[in-house]
RNA sequence: UGCCUGAUGGUGUAAUGGUAGCACAGGCGACUUUGACUCGCCUAGUCAUGGUUCGAAUCCAUGUCGGGCAGCCA
C-alpha cells in the first residue's frame, strides 16, 4: 500500500492541467469530467504512458470522474490485436487497487446512438464499469467510422470540406513551407455535389489507394502547418482488425481523435506536447459541426523520459527485432510488461509517473528517481528471505557434521509485528564471495583471515583458516561458531562489525536467478540517434544462486528481498515448479560500494 | 527567416505580487543481527537586461537560449 492510496490527507497532485479542471468543476461546466487514455494499439505500453494514465485516470478520481480507455485505431496498416490485449491488461494492472472503479469501458458491440440532444442530432455512446459489466470491451475509433463519415458528409455539405485528386507528393508540395505559405488545390472549389458523390465513391471502393482524399477547407496560407487544409480522410484498400473489410476509406488522427472524444463525452482530451500545433485543427472540426453537447477541449503536457532508456515505439520494436532483449516483456525494457516481469509494483511505476508532475517543460528525469520509489514501495511489501549468488563454503568445525541448530528468521522488519520463519544452521554454509577477503581494503566490515563476522539470525563466527586450491582460489573457509552469541545465548549482545547473510549447505535449493542491469551505458542513449551502440553488453548477468529452502514453491505474485543484495521476483514467464528462476527487480542501495 | 511553446539547485518539481520550499542525486554523522531501512545535518537555484511596485520567480518590454511543427503516422 502507498502513501498515494491510503493517507487521505495526502495533498491531491497541484498542477496546470488540474487547475482548470477544478476552474471547470467549480463553474459547473461539465456534468462530469471525463477523460481518456487513447492509445494506438501498434505497440506495448512503456514507463511514458505511465504517466499519461496516472494524469487521466488520476483526475477521473480525484474528480469521481471516469476514465475511458480507447483504441485509437485508424491505420489499419499498423496494428494488431496482440497489442489491444496488451494495453488492456497493462492498464488494468497499473491501476488496479487505486482507480480502476473509475475505468471506462463499453458495451461490448455497442456503438454511437443517434439521439437528439436540445433539439440537435448528437451521437454518443455510454460508458460501463468493467469491473460491474462482463460483457465490457475497451473503446475503440474504429467503432464509430459510421459516425465519422456521417460528420465528413456533413461538413462537405457546409462547403469545409472537399475532395482532393492531387497525390501525396503533390499534396505536399503544395502545402508550402513553415515559412512559406502553400497554394490552394485545384479541386478546392468542386461543387457540393461533386465532393458527395466522390466522397461516397471513394468509401465505395471506386478509386486506388491515394488517388483522393477528403481535406478540410481551412486556410493554405495559414502559419500553422496543420491548418492548411489537412487531410480528413484517404483510401486504403487494407482489412481492418476491428472492421474486416467493411471499410476502404480510413479517417486521420485530427478529424478522428476529437470526434470520438466528443462522442463518448470526453471533457479534457489531455495530450503530449507535439500535439500542440494539432489544437486549433481539434477546435476547428469540432465548432464547425453543430455539436449540441459541451465540447472537449485539449490540453497538452510534456512526456516521462528517464534516463537510461528510450521510449519510442519504433525503437523499442527495434530491440525486440533485433534480439538484443528476448521480447516486449524482457525485464529490461520499459514497457510496462517488462517492468512487471522485472518485479516492480505498480504502486511504484505509479509514485514515479505522479511525482514527475504535469508541466510543460520538456525534461528528462534521472532515472534514479524510479529506482527509489521502487525501493521505497517494496522495502514494505518485500518478504526477507537468505539466499547466496556467488557462493563461498565455509565449515563450521566446531559443529558436527549432522547436527541442525534451528534460528528464527523475521519476514520483514519493516512490519509492526513481523512474522516469523525458522532457518537453519549446520556444519557446512555458503556465505556470498565477496563477503570474504582474504586482503582486505580499508574498513572492510565483513570475513577476513582471522576476524569475526556475524551470520544472521545466528552466531559469530571466526575465520581460523583459508584453504585454497592449486591456482590460489578459495575454495573453503574454516572457521569456528560462537554459540553463545545465538539469540537467547549469554553472549547474544556481543558486537560485531560485520553481519553477513548465508545458507545452509545441506538444507539449500539451487536456483537460476537473472541479474539486471541498466539497458544503455549513457544518460541519454539516444542523444546522437545511435541508440543501439550505446545498449549495455552486461544487461543481464545469470548465476546459480543457493536459496534458503522456503523460497521453494514461491510465486511470480510475491516480492522477496534476498537480504543485502536487492530485491527479487520469480520470473512470471520462464520459471516452474521443478525449474524456479528469479529476476532482480533492482539491487539494495548500497552506500559502501561508492 | 513563419507559427507554437518553454526557461527555478546536478535532476524533477512547488511557490498564482509578500520568508524561494519539497523530492531524487551528492556529502557528513547517528542507529543497525541487512554497509538496507530510519533519523539528524550539509551542499546547491529563479536565463539576461530594463521597467511597474513598498515589495517581482510571479506583471510588462526587449533580448538570449531550448523544444515542437512542413506523414495520405498517431
Amino acid at each position: 500500500m502507498t502513501a498515494e492510496n491510503t493517507d487521505p490527507n495526502a495533498p491531491a497532485p497541484s498542477d496546470f492541467v488540474r487547475d482548470i479542471v477544478a476552474q471547470h468543476v467549480a463553474e459547473k461546466r461539465y456534468p462530469k469530467i471525463v477523460t481518456r487514455f487513447p492509445p494506438e494499439p501498434n505497440g506495448y505500453l512503456h514507463i511514458g504512458h505511465a504517466k499519461a494514465i496516472c494524469i487521466n485516470f488520476g483526475i477521473a478520481r480525484e474528480n469521481s470522474g471516469q476514465c475511458n480507455l480507447r483504441m485509437d485505431d485508424t491505420n489499419p496498416a499498423k496494428e494488431e490485436v496482440e497489442y489491444i490485449d496488451a494495453i488492456v491488461t497493462d492498464v488494468k494492472w497499473l491501476i488496479e487497487g487505486w482507480a480502476d472503479p473509475y475505468l471506462g469501458f463499453k458495451a461490448k458491440g455497442s456503438t454511437p446512438a443517434a439521439q437528439e440532444f436540445n433539439g440537435l442530432a448528437d451521437y454518443h455512446i455510454a460508458a460501463v464499469s468493467p469491473t460491474e459489466i462482463a460483457h465490457a470491451e475497451p473503446f475503440f475509433a474504429s467503432h464509430y467510422f459510421d459516425q465519422l463519415y456521417n460528420y465528413a458528409v456533413m461538413l462537405i455539405t457546409k462547403g469545409q470540406a472537399y475532395v482532393c485528386d492531387l497525390s501525396p507528393k503533390e499534396t505536399d508540395e503544395y502545402r508550402g513551407s513553415p515559412d512559406r505559405p502553400g497554394r490552394d488545390s485545384p479541386f478546392r472549389n468542386r461543387s457540393i455535389a461533386e465532393n458527395l458523390d466522390l466522397f461516397a465513391r471513394m468509401k465505395a471502393g471506386e478509386f486506388p489507394d491515394a488517388a483522393r482524399s477528403l481535406r478540410a477547407k481551412i486556410d493554405m496560407a495559414a502559419p500553422n502547418m496543420w491548418l492548411r487544409d489537412p487531410l480528413l480522410y484517404r483510401i486504403r484498400h487494407t482489412a481492418h482488425h476491428q472492421t474486416g473489410d467493411a471499410w476502404c476509406i480510413y479517417p486521420l488522427y485530427d478529424y478522428a481523435h476529437c470526434l470520438s472524444d466528443y462522442i463518448e463525452g470526453v471533457t479534457h482530451s489531455l495530450c503530449s506536447l507535439e500535439f500542440t500545433d494539432h489544437r486549433p485543427l481539434y477546435d476547428w472540426v469540432l465548432e464547425n459541426l453543430n455539436l449540441p453537447r459541451p465540447l472537449p477541449h485539449q490540453y497538452e503536457f510534456s512526456k516521462l523520459i528517464p534516463t537510461y532508456t528510450i521510449v519510442s515505439k519504433r525503437k523499442l520494436i527495434q530491440l525486440v527485432n533485433e534480439k538484443i532483449v528476448t521480447g516486449w516483456d524482457d525485464p529490461r525494457m520499459p514497457t510496462l510488461s517488462g517492468t512487471r516481469r522485472r518485479g516492480v509494483p505498480a504502486s511504484a511505476v505509479r509514485r514515479f509517473a505522479i511525482g514527475a508532475g504535469v508541466t510543460k517543460f520538456k525534461s528528462v528525469t534521472e532515472i534514479a528517481v524510479f529506482e527509489h520509489a521502487i525501493r521505497e514501495e517494496l522495502n514494505g511489501l518485500a518478504l526477507r528471505r537468505l539466499a547466496v549468488l556467488k557462493p563461498t563454503r565455509l565449515v563450521l568445525t566446531n559443529i558436527p557434521a549432522g547436527e541442525v541448530i534451528e534460528c528464527t528468521a523475521t519476514d520483514n522488519p519493516q512490519d509492526e509485528n513481523p512474522t516469523t520463519r525458522p532457518i537453519h544452521l549446520t556444519r557446512e554454509v555458503f556465505i556470498e564471495s565477496d563477503d570474504f577477503a582474504e586482503v582486505p581494503p580499508p574498513k572492510y566490515f565483513r570475513l577476513k583471515p582471522g576476524g569475526e563476522v556475524r551470520l544472521k539470525y545466528a552466531c559469530i563466527i571466526k575465520c581460523d583458516e583459508v584453504i585454497k586450491d592449486s591456482a590460489g582460489v578459495v575454495t573453503e573457509l574454516r572457521c569456528t561458531a560462537d554459540l553463545t552469541t545465538r539469540a537467547g545465548g549469554v553472549n547474544v549482545e556481543r558486537k560485531v562489525k560485520g553481519t553477513i547473510h548465508w545458507v545452509s549447505a545441506t538444507h539449500c535449493i539451487d536456483a537460476e536467478v537473472r541479474l539486471y542491469d541498466r539497458l544503455f551505458t549513457v544518460p541519454e542513449p539516444d542523444a546522437d540517434g545511435e541508440f543501439l551502440k550505446n545498449v549495455n553488453p552486461h544487461s543481464l548477468e545469470v548465476v546459480t544462486a543457493k536459496l534458503e529452502p522456503s523460497l521453494k514453491g514461491a510465486t511470480s505474485t510475491q516480492y522477496f528481498q534476498f537480504e543485502r543484495l536487492g530485491y527479487f521476483v520469480v520470473d512470471s514467464k520462464d520459471a516452474d515448479p521443478s525449474k524456479p528462476i528469479f529476476n532482480r527487480t533492482i539491487s539494495l542501495r548500497d552506500t559502501w560500494a561508492k
